[in-house]
RNA sequence: GGCCCGGUGGCUCAGUUGGUUAGAGCGCCGCCCUGUCACGGCGGAGGUCGUGGGUUCGAGUCCCAUCCGGGUCGCCA
């Protein structure tokens, strides 16, 4: 769609050579002044890109300085072969200026260059985060992240789902992180929640009878920052699905982000095919020593604990002991940082057995092994000729977090990591009930809302332990993407879990009363679950900081340094809503 | 809430063992320059060293408190 007014007739995207000997009008932002006397150069920028404006009239730089807002217009030229510039895709031409006007004036100096506006730190970015959204590159990840939302909308939709939006303002759920509630006007005393997730809406459209709902959901947790992780608000890709199982869902969750990272990825990113791999949680946790693989590493750890109780080395026994093969010369001070590493972590030493050419064993621990069982490694781990064999004991918990961040280690030091690659995950069958370290009571692991594996007998009949859950995650190079499950929909399974769980029936019925009712009316079966889509975003773009996806981050603490928020309001405000500030 | 790192002109940083008038690059302002493209040259302005207290003859530097930013543990059904 062309539109033409007083301000453009014409934007840097569509300037091309066809435009020579016409006259435009251009507009867009001064990015650069470079001033010869007698010839002076402004680049203008806009929206789609850079052009050299060509200025012969002095007068006319009057009042140009960097960032101002202008209008320019002119004749297109060709420019001399010499002077071409192949950065920019307007580089073999240029606007020679017959009249500037300045729409937009700079009254100050700005707090950075916007060329180079990353490197600026970070506090003073975002409080001009306009300015730093000038910069092209920084621009270019709001842009991206505009289209990535607009290809999952339209990949949903083609698969039958409706984006259908849920309320801002809901009530409390108890589970979960902190809240950010509002206080009603109407109503003294009491208070609104905004979403943590659509959780118990999308839920409820399934009982509604809407089969596939999805949404870019925006969800609300007051929980501290990570590196990946906004504090506040981020946005997930919720979606359910009735009369679904867990596979139902796999297919679904794959399809979409399989065809968004092949569409999105950098170029020359390898994608994991559907069907993803599903590990069970009980594996994951073994042979990655985690519940978020990342399978770019080859290493996988092995479990060695029986073996050793056959042997003779005492730090080993009674512990359950992990093992990771590699293959490779190692130096003497590979071996030393490695030991440094996993000392840095809190264990007590690092033991490995390097194999030789003959299949005997080179290392501290070689004596303990008695003659016979030697060869049972060999086999156990699938030992040859140069292999180098690291040894993880500790209690099973432990041994398993320490095996994981040393199989991570390795992977890195010896460059084992698969490159440009996009490899995906599912980790399904979590516990259903946990543990809690302090209290000893019995909670949820991931949340109460998940269907028990072998429904009610199950509960009844098992160590509430022992009890899987049809709950999964998305794992995407060791980057938890979503998780989801297959939702309990049978009102006396759920008795029963909450039960368990400590929560009698009333406890219930006020806490998730909705849920608890509509359950009462014929609930289909039903499951999904919700990629986060800011995570998504980091992985496409290889980028560490969330807040580079997001067009107006907080800042880790949760404000918004530029507006100010959390801010004040009047007593006025305040006594509307009923509430009194202690000082 | 705990721990680690940081805060010095508009921006990025240096600043030695506590010692003269706190420096540099970029930006900004002025002048010069007809082909540059992060142009170049000359000159100039700009700092209560995050804030408050303390130690000291003397503090950007040492100590205490506090605020802000980043990371991380807790937290994130």
């Amino acid at each position: 769609m062309e539109m033409k007014n007083i301000y453009r007739d014409v934007t840097v995207k569509e300037l091309d050579e066809s435009y020579i000997g016409r006259t435009v009008r251009a507009a867009g932002w001064v990015e650069n002044i470079r001033d010869h006397g007698g010839v002076s150069f402004v680049d203008l920028r806009d929206m789609y890109g850079t052009l050299q404006v060509v200025i012969r009239d002095g007068e006319l730089l009057k009042g140009i300085v960097k960032e101002a807002s202008v209008s320019v217009e002119g004749p297109v030229q060709k420019r001399d072969e010499e002077t071409y510039n192949p950065k920019i895709p307007t580089g073999t031409i240029e606007l020679e200026a017959h009249s500037i006007d300045i729409l937009g004036k700079v009254y100050k100096q700005l707090p950075f260059e916007v060329m180079t506006s990353k490197e600026t730190r970070e506090e003073v970015r975002l409080k001009y985060r306009y300015l730093d959204l000038r910069n092209k590159k920084v621009k270019d990840a709001i842009i991206f992240r505009s289209q990535v939302i607009a290809f999952l909308r339209e990949r949903m939709a083609e698969l039958g789902f409706l984006e259908i939006q849920t309320p801002i303002l809901c009530a409390s759920s108890p589970e979960g992180a902190r809240d950010y509630i509002v206080p009603s006007r109407k109503y003294k005393g009491k208070f609104y929640a905004l979403p943590q997730a659509p959780q118990q809406y999308k839920q409820l459209l399934m009982v509604s009878g809407f089969d596939k709902y999805f949404q870019i959901a925006p969800c609300f947790r007051d929980e501290d920052a990570r590196a990946d992780r906004s504090p506040g608000e981020f946005y997930q890709l919720d979606f359910e699905m009735s009369y679904a199982t867990q596979e139902d869902v796999f297919r679904v969750g794959e399809e979409v982000l399989s065809a968004a990272f092949e569409k999105f990825a950098p170029e020359g990113y390898a994608v994991t095919k559907a069907p993803y791999p599903v590990i069970s949680y009980k594996q994951a946790m073994l042979e990655f020593g985690t519940d978020k693989p990342d399978l770019r590493n080859p290493l996988r750890i092995l479990d060695v604990t029986e073996f050793f109780q056959g042997c003779t080395f005492r730090p080993f026994l009674g512990k359950t002991v992990r093992a990771i093969r590699v293959h490779g010369d190692m130096s003497k001070g590979f071996h030393e940082k490695l030991l440094e590493f996993a000392v840095s972590l809190g264990m007590g030493g690092l033991g490995y057995l390097e194999v030789t050419e003959g299949l005997a064993y080179k290392g501290p621990i070689d004596k303990f092994i008695p003659q016979e069982k030697k060869g049972e490694l060999l086999e156990l781990a699938g030992l040859g000729a140069g292999d180098t064999i690291f040894f993880i004991a500790d209690r099973e918990e432990r041994a398993n977090y320490y095996a994981g961040q040393i199989r991570i280690e390795l992977g890195k030091r010896l460059d084992l990591y698969e490159k440009n690659a996009y490899r995906f995950c599912y980790v399904n069958d979590f516990p259903m009930f946990e543990l809690d370290a302090e209290t000893k009571q019995i909670g949820f692991t991931h949340n109460p809302f998940s269907m028990p594996q072998g429904g009610l007998e199950a509960l009844e009949g098992k160590d509430p332990l022992e009890v899987l859950a049809y709950q999964y995650d998305i794992v995407c190079n060791g980057v938890e993407l979503s998780s989801g499950a297959v939702r309990n929909h049978d009102m006396q399974i759920m008795v029963k879990a909450f039960e368990i769980a400590g929560y009698d029936e009333e406890t219930l019925k006020s806490k998730f009363g909705a849920l608890y009712q509509a359950f009462q009316f014929g609930a289909p079966p039903h499951a999904g679950m919700a990629p986060g889509i800011d995570r998504i975003l980091m992985l496409l773009r290889n980028e560490e900081n969330i807040r580079e996806v997001i067009a107006f981050p907080m800042s880790g603490s949760a404000q918004d340094l530029m507006c100010g928020a959390p801010g004040d309001v009047t007593e006025e405000q305040l006594r509307e809503v009923h509430i009194k500030v202690r000082a």
